[in-house]
DNA sequence: CGGTTGACTGTTT
DNA sequence: TAAACAGCCAACC
């Protein structure tokens, strides 16, 4: 059998963020590892970053590993917290989602 | 082929 | 609690 092709691994991560229940959020780390992929969550970053504006995936529920916005280069982290808060998900103070309540548990 | 970069993560200060 | 460090790995140049 041959090995994943590049292109099927990018779809496998957006299989996986398209999974994500509304009012949740995953890390990129785990959205990695669900995909098969451990270790690679910065791969799951460079596959949201290349995502075309105006997509119908959920990319505003996968956070970092902390449970804050990761910053990245063009803005729209702003967004990503309106997104979230519109759909229930509390973000703390210092910029921190409880990942033990909002969190994405995948075996429930 | 080798150095740099980065939507990351876990450990140590 | 937050910042600094070190490890990580694929894409880029």
């Amino acid at each position: 059998m041959a090995l994943p092709a590049d292109d099927d691994v990018y779809q496998r991560i957006y299989a996986m963020i398209d999974s994500i229940p509304r009012g949740r959020v995953a890390s990129y780390g785990q959205i990695a590892a669900q995909a098969g992929l451990p270790r690679r969550a910065r791969l799951v970053g460079r596959a949201l970053r290349e995502l075309p504006p105006g997509s119908r995936l959920p990319w505003h529920r996968v956070v970092n590993a902390a449970g804050k916005i990761s910053a990245r280069a063009g803005g729209g982290e702003r967004e990503q917290g309106r997104r979230l808060r519109a759909e229930g998900v509390r973000i703390a103070k210092g910029g921190r989602i409880d990942l033990e309540r909002f969190g994405w548990k995948p075996a429930w």
